[in-house]
DNA sequence: CAGTAACTATTTACTAAGTATATATATACG
DNA sequence: CGTATATATATACTTAGTAAATAGTTACTG
Protein backbone atom coordinates (compact mmCIF):
# COMPACT_ATOMS: atom_id res chain seq x y z
CA UNK A 1 0.00 0.00 0.00
CA UNK A 2 0.84 3.60 -0.24
CA UNK A 3 1.70 5.19 3.38
CA UNK A 4 2.73 7.86 1.76
CA UNK A 5 -0.12 8.89 0.23
CA UNK A 6 -2.55 7.99 2.67
CA UNK A 7 -0.47 10.49 5.28
CA UNK A 8 -0.65 12.79 2.79
CA UNK A 9 -5.28 12.20 2.77
CA UNK A 10 -5.00 12.33 6.26
CA UNK A 11 -3.23 15.59 6.69
CA UNK A 12 -5.63 17.09 3.92
CA UNK A 13 -8.38 16.49 6.53
CA UNK A 14 -6.34 18.34 9.11
CA UNK A 15 -3.05 19.11 10.38
CA UNK A 16 -1.86 16.34 12.44
CA UNK A 17 1.43 15.17 14.62
CA UNK A 18 3.72 11.90 13.79
CA UNK A 19 1.30 9.56 16.32
CA UNK A 20 -2.14 11.17 15.44
CA UNK A 21 -1.06 9.55 12.13
CA UNK A 22 0.04 6.61 12.81
CA UNK A 23 -3.54 6.25 15.00
CA UNK A 24 -5.43 7.64 11.75
CA UNK A 25 -3.61 5.51 9.53
CA UNK A 26 -4.96 2.38 11.97
CA UNK A 27 -8.46 3.60 11.89
CA UNK A 28 -8.32 3.94 8.14
CA UNK A 29 -7.49 0.76 7.51
CA UNK A 30 -9.43 -0.57 10.68
CA UNK A 31 -6.56 -2.45 11.55
CA UNK A 32 -6.43 -4.44 8.65
CA UNK A 33 -2.78 -3.62 7.57
CA UNK A 34 -0.44 -3.11 10.63
CA UNK A 35 1.85 -0.47 10.31
CA UNK A 36 5.35 0.03 11.87
CA UNK A 37 5.16 3.08 14.09
CA UNK A 38 8.70 4.31 13.02
CA UNK A 39 7.52 4.25 9.30
CA UNK A 40 5.27 7.12 10.02
CA UNK A 41 8.04 9.61 11.19
CA UNK A 42 10.78 8.29 8.37
CA UNK A 43 8.03 8.79 5.80
CA UNK A 44 7.23 12.25 7.04
CA UNK A 45 10.96 13.15 6.95
CA UNK A 46 10.70 12.62 3.14
CA UNK A 47 7.42 13.96 2.82
CA UNK A 48 9.31 17.58 4.38
CA UNK A 49 12.22 17.12 2.11
CA UNK A 50 10.39 16.44 -1.18
CA UNK A 51 8.03 19.60 -0.12
CA UNK A 52 5.20 17.78 -0.05
CA UNK A 53 4.02 18.75 3.78
CA UNK A 54 5.81 21.15 6.24
CA UNK A 55 5.44 21.78 9.36
CA UNK A 56 4.39 25.07 11.16
CA UNK A 57 5.30 24.43 14.63
CA UNK A 58 4.65 22.40 17.74
CA UNK A 59 1.44 22.19 19.56
CA UNK A 60 0.60 23.04 23.32
CA UNK A 61 2.22 19.10 24.10
CA UNK A 62 5.59 19.96 21.86
CA UNK A 63 4.64 17.80 19.68
CA UNK A 64 5.68 18.35 15.83
CA UNK A 65 2.48 19.50 13.77
CA UNK A 66 2.42 18.54 10.26
CA UNK A 67 0.60 20.61 7.04
CA UNK A 68 0.04 19.85 3.60
CA UNK A 69 1.37 21.71 0.75
CA UNK A 70 0.01 23.05 -2.21
CA UNK A 71 2.44 20.26 -3.97
CA UNK A 72 1.07 18.00 -1.52
CA UNK A 73 -2.36 18.32 -2.42
CA UNK A 74 -1.49 17.94 -6.35
CA UNK A 75 0.22 15.20 -5.34
CA UNK A 76 -1.99 13.70 -3.74
CA UNK A 77 -5.08 14.22 -6.32
CA UNK A 78 -2.98 12.60 -8.87
CA UNK A 79 -2.14 9.74 -7.05
CA UNK A 80 -6.09 9.47 -6.85
CA UNK A 81 -6.91 10.12 -10.03
CA UNK A 82 -4.82 7.37 -11.78
CA UNK A 83 -6.22 4.18 -11.88
CA UNK A 84 -4.27 1.35 -10.68
CA UNK A 85 -2.22 -1.10 -12.80
CA UNK A 86 -2.71 -4.34 -11.62
CA UNK A 87 0.74 -5.55 -12.81
CA UNK A 88 -1.11 -7.92 -15.38
CA UNK A 89 1.96 -10.43 -15.76
CA UNK A 90 3.17 -10.91 -12.72
CA UNK A 91 2.53 -13.66 -10.51
CA UNK A 92 4.25 -15.03 -7.34
CA UNK A 93 2.84 -18.64 -8.10
CA UNK A 94 3.69 -18.76 -11.35
CA UNK A 95 7.28 -17.62 -11.07
CA UNK A 96 7.60 -19.63 -8.43
CA UNK A 97 6.26 -22.46 -10.65
CA UNK A 98 8.74 -21.49 -13.40
CA UNK A 99 11.88 -21.96 -10.68
CA UNK A 100 10.39 -25.10 -9.86
CA UNK A 101 10.74 -25.94 -13.44
CA UNK A 102 14.00 -25.07 -13.72
CA UNK A 103 15.92 -27.13 -10.80
CA UNK A 104 14.15 -30.83 -10.78
CA UNK A 105 11.77 -30.56 -8.14
CA UNK A 106 10.29 -33.62 -7.19
CA UNK A 107 5.98 -32.93 -8.21
CA UNK A 108 4.75 -29.97 -9.72
CA UNK A 109 1.41 -31.56 -9.57
CA UNK A 110 1.80 -31.85 -6.17
CA UNK A 111 3.14 -28.06 -6.03
CA UNK A 112 -0.17 -27.18 -7.58
CA UNK A 113 -2.32 -28.96 -5.90
CA UNK A 114 -0.60 -27.83 -2.28
CA UNK A 115 -1.18 -24.11 -3.46
CA UNK A 116 -4.85 -25.03 -4.40
CA UNK A 117 -5.38 -26.48 -0.36
CA UNK A 118 -4.17 -23.45 0.60
CA UNK A 119 -6.38 -21.39 -1.48
CA UNK A 120 -9.18 -23.06 -0.34
CA UNK A 121 -9.15 -23.14 3.05
CA UNK A 122 -8.68 -19.86 2.90
CA UNK A 123 -12.29 -19.47 1.34
CA UNK A 124 -13.54 -21.19 3.59
CA UNK A 125 -12.20 -18.80 6.37
CA UNK A 126 -13.00 -15.64 4.09
CA UNK A 127 -16.72 -17.46 4.08
CA UNK A 128 -16.86 -17.75 7.74
CA UNK A 129 -16.08 -13.65 8.16
CA UNK A 130 -18.26 -12.77 5.30
CA UNK A 131 -21.18 -13.75 7.55
CA UNK A 132 -19.79 -12.27 10.52
CA UNK A 133 -19.51 -8.91 8.38
CA UNK A 134 -23.16 -9.13 6.93
CA UNK A 135 -24.17 -9.57 10.70
CA UNK A 136 -21.88 -6.47 12.46
CA UNK A 137 -22.99 -4.41 9.37
CA UNK A 138 -18.94 -3.86 8.77
CA UNK A 139 -19.15 -3.00 5.02
CA UNK A 140 -16.01 -1.82 4.67
CA UNK A 141 -14.48 -4.85 5.66
CA UNK A 142 -17.44 -6.92 4.11
CA UNK A 143 -16.75 -5.64 0.36
CA UNK A 144 -12.55 -6.34 0.95
CA UNK A 145 -13.86 -9.95 1.76
CA UNK A 146 -16.43 -10.24 -1.03
CA UNK A 147 -13.09 -8.67 -3.46
CA UNK A 148 -10.63 -11.35 -2.34
CA UNK A 149 -13.10 -14.10 -2.71
CA UNK A 150 -13.64 -13.30 -5.82
CA UNK A 151 -10.05 -12.98 -6.10
CA UNK A 152 -9.63 -16.29 -4.85
CA UNK A 153 -12.45 -17.83 -6.85
CA UNK A 154 -10.22 -16.61 -10.04
CA UNK A 155 -6.98 -18.35 -8.74
CA UNK A 156 -8.33 -21.60 -8.04
CA UNK A 157 -9.88 -21.90 -11.90
CA UNK A 158 -6.81 -20.57 -13.17
CA UNK A 159 -4.21 -23.52 -11.31
CA UNK A 160 -6.77 -25.78 -12.49
CA UNK A 161 -6.20 -25.08 -15.75
CA UNK A 162 -2.33 -25.53 -15.28
CA UNK A 163 -2.47 -28.55 -14.00
CA UNK A 164 -4.00 -30.07 -16.61
CA UNK A 165 -1.89 -28.76 -19.00
CA UNK B 1 9.00 -11.76 -7.93
CA UNK B 2 11.57 -13.22 -5.66
CA UNK B 3 14.80 -12.48 -7.57
CA UNK B 4 16.79 -14.49 -4.92
CA UNK B 5 15.16 -17.24 -5.11
CA UNK B 6 15.39 -17.89 -9.06
CA UNK B 7 19.25 -16.86 -8.92
CA UNK B 8 19.28 -19.91 -6.44
CA UNK B 9 17.07 -21.71 -8.90
CA UNK B 10 19.53 -20.53 -11.73
CA UNK B 11 22.58 -21.73 -9.82
CA UNK B 12 21.32 -24.84 -8.81
CA UNK B 13 21.24 -26.23 -12.54
CA UNK B 14 24.96 -25.46 -12.48
CA UNK B 15 27.48 -22.89 -11.49
CA UNK B 16 27.18 -19.59 -13.62
CA UNK B 17 28.58 -16.16 -13.27
CA UNK B 18 26.52 -12.94 -13.10
CA UNK B 19 25.82 -12.32 -16.47
CA UNK B 20 25.32 -15.61 -17.17
CA UNK B 21 22.45 -15.02 -14.23
CA UNK B 22 21.34 -12.18 -15.74
CA UNK B 23 20.49 -13.93 -19.02
CA UNK B 24 19.47 -16.81 -17.50
CA UNK B 25 16.42 -14.95 -15.77
CA UNK B 26 15.09 -13.57 -18.46
CA UNK B 27 15.14 -16.79 -20.48
CA UNK B 28 13.43 -18.55 -17.37
CA UNK B 29 10.54 -15.76 -18.04
CA UNK B 30 11.17 -15.25 -21.33
CA UNK B 31 12.21 -11.65 -20.89
CA UNK B 32 8.37 -11.13 -19.32
CA UNK B 33 9.97 -8.93 -16.30
CA UNK B 34 12.73 -6.86 -16.77
CA UNK B 35 15.61 -7.52 -14.68
CA UNK B 36 17.88 -4.54 -13.88
CA UNK B 37 21.13 -5.96 -14.41
CA UNK B 38 23.15 -4.59 -11.35
CA UNK B 39 20.58 -5.95 -9.22
CA UNK B 40 22.29 -9.30 -10.10
CA UNK B 41 25.40 -8.29 -8.52
CA UNK B 42 24.30 -6.72 -5.58
CA UNK B 43 21.71 -9.92 -5.24
CA UNK B 44 24.92 -11.59 -5.27
CA UNK B 45 26.39 -10.02 -3.00
CA UNK B 46 24.34 -10.54 -0.27
CA UNK B 47 23.72 -14.22 -0.59
CA UNK B 48 27.35 -14.47 -0.46
CA UNK B 49 27.07 -12.56 2.71
CA UNK B 50 24.52 -14.75 3.81
CA UNK B 51 26.18 -17.83 2.96
CA UNK B 52 23.69 -19.23 0.38
CA UNK B 53 26.25 -19.17 -2.65
CA UNK B 54 29.97 -19.16 -2.83
CA UNK B 55 32.51 -18.84 -4.95
CA UNK B 56 34.87 -21.54 -6.11
CA UNK B 57 37.06 -18.61 -7.76
CA UNK B 58 37.62 -17.11 -11.67
CA UNK B 59 36.96 -18.79 -14.93
CA UNK B 60 39.33 -18.98 -17.94
CA UNK B 61 37.41 -15.49 -18.94
CA UNK B 62 38.31 -14.55 -15.35
CA UNK B 63 34.67 -14.05 -14.79
CA UNK B 64 33.52 -14.42 -11.04
CA UNK B 65 32.00 -17.55 -11.26
CA UNK B 66 29.03 -18.51 -8.31
CA UNK B 67 27.98 -22.19 -6.61
CA UNK B 68 25.02 -22.65 -4.55
CA UNK B 69 25.94 -23.99 -1.11
CA UNK B 70 23.57 -26.65 1.24
CA UNK B 71 22.86 -23.96 3.11
CA UNK B 72 20.88 -21.95 0.06
CA UNK B 73 19.64 -25.56 -1.65
CA UNK B 74 18.11 -25.39 1.69
CA UNK B 75 16.79 -22.09 1.37
CA UNK B 76 15.67 -23.29 -2.45
CA UNK B 77 14.01 -25.81 -1.27
CA UNK B 78 11.66 -24.54 1.45
CA UNK B 79 10.82 -21.64 -0.87
CA UNK B 80 9.54 -24.14 -3.02
CA UNK B 81 7.40 -26.41 -0.83
CA UNK B 82 5.89 -23.42 0.65
CA UNK B 83 2.79 -22.00 -0.63
CA UNK B 84 2.49 -18.38 -1.90
CA UNK B 85 0.26 -16.14 0.79
CA UNK B 86 -2.05 -14.08 -1.55
CA UNK B 87 -2.28 -11.40 0.66
CA UNK B 88 -6.03 -11.79 1.04
CA UNK B 89 -7.16 -8.27 2.16
CA UNK B 90 -4.37 -5.85 0.49
CA UNK B 91 -6.20 -4.01 -2.53
CA UNK B 92 -4.42 -1.72 -4.20
CA UNK B 93 -7.58 0.45 -5.41
CA UNK B 94 -9.53 -0.43 -2.27
CA UNK B 95 -6.94 1.19 -0.52
CA UNK B 96 -7.26 4.55 -2.99
CA UNK B 97 -11.17 3.93 -2.82
CA UNK B 98 -10.60 4.36 1.42
CA UNK B 99 -7.68 7.65 1.04
CA UNK B 100 -10.56 9.01 -1.25
CA UNK B 101 -13.60 8.60 1.21
CA UNK B 102 -11.15 10.76 3.79
CA UNK B 103 -10.85 13.34 1.31
CA UNK B 104 -13.38 15.03 -0.09
CA UNK B 105 -13.22 13.71 -3.53
CA UNK B 106 -15.26 14.97 -5.80
CA UNK B 107 -17.05 11.49 -7.38
CA UNK B 108 -16.25 8.16 -6.42
CA UNK B 109 -18.20 6.70 -8.79
CA UNK B 110 -16.26 8.32 -11.31
CA UNK B 111 -12.94 6.76 -9.54
CA UNK B 112 -14.54 3.00 -9.79
CA UNK B 113 -15.68 3.74 -13.86
CA UNK B 114 -12.19 4.89 -14.54
CA UNK B 115 -10.36 1.73 -13.07
CA UNK B 116 -13.41 -0.62 -14.87
CA UNK B 117 -12.38 1.41 -18.22
CA UNK B 118 -8.80 1.04 -17.87
CA UNK B 119 -9.54 -2.94 -16.91
CA UNK B 120 -11.87 -3.46 -19.74
CA UNK B 121 -8.97 -2.25 -22.07
CA UNK B 122 -7.51 -4.62 -20.46
CA UNK B 123 -9.05 -7.28 -21.17
CA UNK B 124 -9.09 -6.77 -24.81
CA UNK B 125 -5.34 -6.63 -25.02
CA UNK B 126 -5.22 -9.68 -23.24
CA UNK B 127 -7.77 -11.35 -25.42
CA UNK B 128 -5.63 -10.04 -28.82
CA UNK B 129 -2.45 -11.56 -26.88
CA UNK B 130 -3.91 -14.91 -26.09
CA UNK B 131 -5.10 -15.45 -29.74
CA UNK B 132 -1.53 -14.72 -30.65
CA UNK B 133 -0.49 -17.22 -28.02
CA UNK B 134 -2.55 -19.56 -29.37
CA UNK B 135 -1.52 -19.31 -32.98
CA UNK B 136 2.82 -19.12 -32.14
CA UNK B 137 2.27 -21.84 -29.08
CA UNK B 138 3.87 -19.99 -26.84
CA UNK B 139 2.34 -22.14 -23.89
CA UNK B 140 3.81 -20.38 -20.71
CA UNK B 141 2.56 -17.15 -21.73
CA UNK B 142 -0.92 -18.45 -22.50
CA UNK B 143 -0.61 -19.65 -18.95
CA UNK B 144 -0.32 -16.14 -17.64
CA UNK B 145 -2.48 -14.12 -20.01
CA UNK B 146 -5.36 -16.48 -18.99
CA UNK B 147 -4.43 -16.33 -15.19
CA UNK B 148 -4.57 -12.63 -15.90
CA UNK B 149 -8.26 -12.49 -17.64
CA UNK B 150 -9.14 -14.17 -14.99
CA UNK B 151 -8.19 -12.00 -12.25
CA UNK B 152 -9.39 -9.23 -14.53
CA UNK B 153 -12.82 -10.81 -15.11
CA UNK B 154 -12.80 -11.04 -10.91
CA UNK B 155 -12.08 -7.67 -10.37
CA UNK B 156 -14.22 -6.10 -12.56
CA UNK B 157 -17.32 -7.57 -11.22
CA UNK B 158 -15.99 -5.99 -7.57
CA UNK B 159 -16.00 -3.05 -8.90
CA UNK B 160 -19.81 -3.23 -10.12
CA UNK B 161 -20.60 -4.66 -6.83
CA UNK B 162 -18.62 -1.43 -5.05
CA UNK B 163 -20.16 1.09 -7.37
CA UNK B 164 -24.43 -0.66 -6.25
CA UNK B 165 -23.14 0.04 -2.92
C1' DC C 1 39.46 -2.15 -43.31
C1' DA C 2 37.88 1.75 -40.45
C1' DG C 3 33.99 2.90 -37.98
C1' DT C 4 30.20 2.01 -35.26
C1' DA C 5 26.59 -0.43 -33.26
C1' DA C 6 25.38 -4.11 -30.30
C1' DC C 7 26.62 -7.47 -26.99
C1' DT C 8 29.17 -9.04 -22.96
C1' DA C 9 30.42 -8.03 -18.20
C1' DT C 10 30.81 -5.70 -13.85
C1' DT C 11 31.02 -1.95 -10.41
C1' DT C 12 29.27 1.39 -7.46
C1' DA C 13 26.89 5.11 -5.49
C1' DC C 14 22.30 5.97 -4.61
C1' DT C 15 17.14 5.95 -3.25
C1' DA C 16 12.81 4.23 -1.33
C1' DA C 17 10.53 1.59 1.82
C1' DG C 18 10.25 -0.54 5.79
C1' DT C 19 12.06 -2.77 10.49
C1' DA C 20 13.89 -2.99 15.14
C1' DT C 21 14.89 -0.92 19.01
C1' DA C 22 15.69 2.54 22.32
C1' DT C 23 13.81 6.10 24.89
C1' DA C 24 10.68 8.94 27.66
C1' DT C 25 6.47 10.66 29.65
C1' DA C 26 1.68 10.20 30.98
C1' DT C 27 -2.16 7.76 32.54
C1' DA C 28 -4.99 3.95 34.22
C1' DC C 29 -5.86 0.50 37.60
C1' DG C 30 -5.78 -2.68 41.21
C1' DC D 1 2.33 2.77 45.44
C1' DG D 2 3.83 0.16 41.81
C1' DT D 3 3.27 -1.53 37.37
C1' DA D 4 1.26 -2.18 32.99
C1' DT D 5 -0.38 0.21 29.06
C1' DA D 6 -0.84 4.13 26.02
C1' DT D 7 1.30 8.10 24.08
C1' DA D 8 5.10 9.95 21.46
C1' DT D 9 9.38 10.18 18.80
C1' DA D 10 14.06 9.20 17.09
C1' DT D 11 17.36 6.70 14.75
C1' DA D 12 20.41 3.28 13.00
C1' DC D 13 19.81 -0.35 9.99
C1' DT D 14 18.33 -3.78 6.17
C1' DT D 15 16.38 -5.04 1.80
C1' DA D 16 15.36 -4.36 -2.69
C1' DG D 17 16.05 -2.14 -6.52
C1' DT D 18 17.85 1.86 -9.86
C1' DA D 19 20.99 4.67 -12.58
C1' DA D 20 24.95 5.43 -14.59
C1' DA D 21 29.65 4.70 -15.58
C1' DT D 22 33.08 1.78 -17.48
C1' DA D 23 35.41 -1.33 -20.68
C1' DG D 24 36.36 -5.18 -23.66
C1' DT D 25 34.56 -8.06 -27.62
C1' DT D 26 32.12 -9.22 -31.68
C1' DA D 27 29.33 -8.28 -35.83
C1' DC D 28 28.15 -5.64 -39.62
C1' DT D 29 28.44 -2.19 -43.05
C1' DG D 30 29.78 1.16 -46.39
Amino acid sequence: MSVKHSLLALLYERPRHGYELKTGFDELVQSMWPLNAGQVYTTLDRLERDDLIESPGNDQKDRKLYTITEKGVETLWSWLEEPVERSLLKDEFYFKYLCASHVDYEDKQQMIQAQKQTMIKDVLHLTQMKQQMNRSGNDTMRMLVEGALLHLEADIKWLDMIAKD
